[in-house]
DNA sequence: AATGATCTTGACCGTTTGGTCAAGTGTTCA
DNA sequence: TGAACACTTGACCAAACGGTCAAGATCATT
């Protein structure tokens, strides 16, 4: 009741998002090229004819997909500015996008698939909105040195360290998981990476102080007894 | 002239030799699926028949090209033990790994590839060369931790770390290329990055002192004037 | 009940792909 | 010279693929 073109969209609305939540794990365990219209529209449990009237082609599916993906980095991107502290700023990014890595593997999957085959299909989002992001972050980092408070490196090799490591958790995690018996990490283990990756990043650039286990004034951890 | 068996086998190296390096290139460039033995033989400049004479299936071809890169990467694994020292060790794996991101990017970007895809063919060394590999250096790294000379750190974590950030070197390589004006990083940028990654993880886990701009003490460098 | 619009689907088609094959060309060695 | 062997290659094939189509089902609106 109540809804004339909403009804009709509501169809639409729903069997898209079925046919992208399919899309995505699909291009995810098989790229561009080894995805198939018909195993898309088979995981989404619809003929593959029906996958068509919704989205014509292949590439305009598969758009819509990388699309996405990049909507949820721009939401990450945005926590990087949530304080103008080093500290606090990295933390927060670092952790948002771990907890993305962790939440949506299969879209940053699709997203290093398409780094690594040149971005047919995105090049013009790296172009502008991403480079733009780069350049003015990388410039927050230079004042950030400027005030001695980091210490002084590439800002560039820092956003690329961050990048690399924070979505290897989501890319290489059949490695990652291979290597830890065959089981995916647990919310303790990925905690821990979490903090670890956190830890080497602010004492890497100067922004937190380092710890060494002999070292009993900084931090209790417990393994300090370890050392012979 | 004294080649009997010699010259046959000649034949067959070189155009093996010829064909594998063509093949890595378009795994590398268009995955597994996206590659096709048609484009593979162009590029080595035979017909396509007669690549299937010496590869006979696709799958071969492809295995073949991976237990290479996977030998290259062995290689520079030996380099962590060069000494029992944590600088020593870890800089000289580092640096190692970046060289080869920037001597053989295709390579890794087909070992990238396999695992995005949760390694169909290279599973059993997965579990095995390198889970053990892993499992030794994971050791070392602990009992560095014991001995109080570095920061008690996840050391699987800060494997993935070195892995995530000297591998995106090559599989991320067109992102960093178009962040840079669309130009490949010289010379230069490449070893600034180089310092920079080695800087970081070091600094990271306590390795090794962390200089900050306004510290004119540890290391002059120049730039100690942009403080305000 | 009738109309028109949206949605569903099995059957189909042209193209591309991995791989085969048979007819060749060289090359070695007795 | 000629037989055995390794290599080369154009033509070909069955399977899989992206995409089309026409016929029907469903549903809001009149």
């Amino acid at each position: 009741m109540s809804q004339k073109t909403t009804q009709k969209s509501a169809v639409r609305a729903e069997n898209e998002r079925t046919i992208l939540k399919a899309a995505e794990a699909v291009f995810a365990d098989h790229g561009f090229r080894g995805a198939t219209t018909g195993m898309i529209a088979e995981r989404a449990g619809i003929p593959k004819a029906n996958l068509h009237y919704y989205f014509p082609t292949k590439e305009a599916l598969y758009r819509r997909v990388v699309e996405h993906i990049f909507n949820i980095w721009l939401d990450a991107a945005n926590s990087f500015d949530e304080s103008d502290d080093p500290v606090e700023a990295l933390t927060a990014y670092i952790s948002k996008k771990m907890d993305i890595s962790r939440e949506h593997p299969m879209g940053s999957k699709v997203w290093a698939n398409e780094i690594l085959h040149r971005a047919p299909v995105i090049q013009d989002y790296l172009e502008t909105t991403l480079r733009d992001w780069t350049a003015s972050r990388a410039s927050v980092i230079e004042r950030w040195i400027a005030q001695g408070r980091i210490a002084p490196i590439d800002p560039n090799a820092l956003l690329y360290m961050i990048w690399a490591t924070t979505q290897h958790y989501a890319d290489f995690n059949h490695q990652i998981d291979t290597l830890n018996g065959g089981r995916p990490l647990s919310e303790e283990q990925f905690a821990e990476a979490k903090k670890t990756v956190i830890q080497i990043v602010l004492a890497g650039i100067g922004a937190a102080p380092v710890a060494l286990a002999r070292d009993a004034s900084a931090q209790a951890a417990g393994e300090t007894e370890a050392a012979e």
